[in-house]
DNA sequence: ATGGCTTTTTACCAAATGGCAAATGATCTC
DNA sequence: GAGATCATTTGCCATTTGGTAAAAAGCCAT
């Protein structure tokens, strides 16, 4: 709970006795490797934090092959942000890459945090605008470099999830074949 | 005016008066043909809507190659939500690739609005959201499709923007070299 | 129409990546 | 520790893409 409390004040201030309305409504929420958060064609009811662990969003191509979107590490929110807000099904999964603890907001008593606390929706603005952003400025690189390149900005800037998450996994994100990216590993040892 | 009252009754509601106020701030701002609208370094000072024309967030990554990170088209918001929002510099630039017509707002005017009409910081939560995730669903399958596919998922949702846009741009776009991308139209007629 | 300019196509070859299947390595259970 | 299972690497060759430069096509002003 701490650890969600210090992210949200990151994004404005809270009195106790809000902090406290906020944290009487979450839930926790413990999810075992390669157990699905949402799945595709449901629809996101809770609002999540990762307090612990890695997920995934990932869908599969027309091809059937297997694609992740991105990956969420501990300390981030965890909700497809157009599901919940606007009840539409969801496109892809999320799903735990390892082990995750959760925590999780209904999308009821969501709602009435909304209502009572002043400052609050703002707040979940912001929260979800950088969450939103962060995706883009993630993605943006994997279009315009070749593969080697790709692999080691991921290594770069993820260089404690890489030795998490199966490198089939990293070569889906990084929109290459598991095959590929072992080649480019070799190389550059 | 028109288009951009349109654009936002899609997000909520708004009363006449309302309208009138936020009409009463807008600004026309015409740019020609390569002009920029934001450049890397600056920091964004307008809210902008485009009325007219086509523009591209592109910038250029460390071998100095430049790179298009998405299109916006007629009917959508143009701003940094980033540099706008937090007042830091933008790390790319955005271009008119034809004229372009556009409504801005200033950002004092921008912020009396959010203060005077109830319920217009919500709308343009909604409104800034889905601007940002529509760019990452545009920008994903970028990612994991071949460089063919990439080009006829475009040409399949954009028909209508690829005869104004160059085709280099269009190449940095989808990630590949414009002769690449020569080849690839000549063998799909 | 003409010459100058930009954009797009082509041709050539080198390099990178994909597809497939087998081999190796790692992990887990019994 | 043997076997089963899963993850990763490797080898082979076909295909795609990049890099470069020249040719062709398109566009514009005179």
């Amino acid at each position: 709970m701490k650890e969600l409390m210090e992210y949200v004040l990151k994004f404005g201030n809270l009195n106790q006795q809000q902090m406290e309305l906020i944290s009487g409504k979450a839930t926790e929420l413990n999810l075992h490797k390669d157990e699905y958060y949402l799945e595709a064609g449901k629809i996101a009811r809770q609002f999540g934090f990762i307090v612990d662990g890695i997920a995934r969003v990932c869908y599969y191509n027309n091809k059937g092959e297997e694609i992740t979107k991105y990956f969420i590490e501990e300390n981030n929110i965890l909700v497809n942000v157009d599901s919940f807000e606007n009840e539409v099904p969801s496109s892809a999964y999320v799903q735990a890459v390892t082990d995750c603890r959760i925590i999780v907001f209904s999308k009821q008593d969501w709602q009435e945090l909304l209502n009572t606390i002043i400052g609050w929706d703002n707040i979940i603005h912001k929260i979800t605008s950088k969450a939103l952003l962060l995706k883009i400025e993630r993605i943006s690189p994997l279009v315009a470099e070749d593969a080697t390149t790709r692999y080691l900005q991921f290594m770069e800037k993820f260089p404690s999830l890489a030795n998490r998450i199966p490198l089939s996994y990293i070569a889906s994100y990084l929109g290459i074949t598991q095959s590929s990216l072992s080649r480019i590993r070799k190389n550059i040892r």
